[in-house]
DNA sequence: GTTGATTTTGATAATCATTCTCATTTGTGC
DNA sequence: GCACAAATGAGAATGATTATCAAAATCAAC
């Protein structure tokens, strides 16, 4: 189960970090690789259920897979160019748990996305 | 050009304020409208390029599209009940602009969901 | 009101990412 | 090697969204 797995993880660490399962699957087929796609999305399934990737949606709603660092945090996203930033925001980890606690909400988990054109585009 | 998008507007109203392009569309049959799928996205593509109407992705990346009251804004939304509550947030505004200028981003746009248990659920 | 041009509409086909199916291959324990 | 289970790849099926196109509604000028 694990070889198909190896394969996309290391391609999506030679692709800077994330990409689609479609990126990911024609790499592979550069590579010379046989992969079928379906290969590609049940690795990717899988490597999101274990936590060691997640994923996010481009506007068109197509998935973007990324490796994930340790931890909590968000994302800077360029919309032209698909530059990615992790960002510490232990500000708006207080900011949420304390809306969440005026409005009586248990269990809140949130989702930070910000997004727009870097400095080289 | 305005009486399918005020069909549209008054079908995401009656369904407490947000729904897929697919629901407005059957509700709008149910009531007997023969209203086409393609007029249906249309108006929403326009009420969302208007303001009056934003976007955001379900997990498995069907859109789902929302009334917005004036101005900007975020969500607090119940993973059991769907209960949905707007939130201030100029905090999150600062920060989000604050991080993108720290990393010379521009014309940055920012998601921020939060989701739980409301106090009910 | 009629004519002609422009816009809007609805039905349907096309597209594209994702998922499903299933026969084949690969791996594992014996 | 052999039987059996898990994984794989090719291609079909699905489902949301978009494009196409002819018919219908809207509008403007006369």
């Amino acid at each position: 189960m694990s070889k198909s797995l190896n394969q996309v993880i290391s391609t999506l660490e030679r692709a800077g970090g994330f990409a689609s399962a479609q990126e990911v699957y024609s790499n592979l087929r550069k590579q010379g690789k046989t992969t079928g796609l379906a290969t590609v999305y049940r690795a990717l399934q899988k490597a999101v259920t274990e936590k060691s990737v997640d994923v996010l949606r481009k506007e068109d709603g197509e998935a973007l897979y990324r490796l994930c660092t340790t931890g909590h945090h968000h994302h800077l996203l360029c919309t032209s160019c698909g530059k990615t930033i992790e960002i510490e925001g232990s500000a708006v980890e207080k900011w949420a748990n304390t809306v969440a606690k005026n409005h009586g909400f248990r269990s809140v988990s949130h989702v930070v996305e910000l997004s727009g054109l870097c400095a080289k585009c």
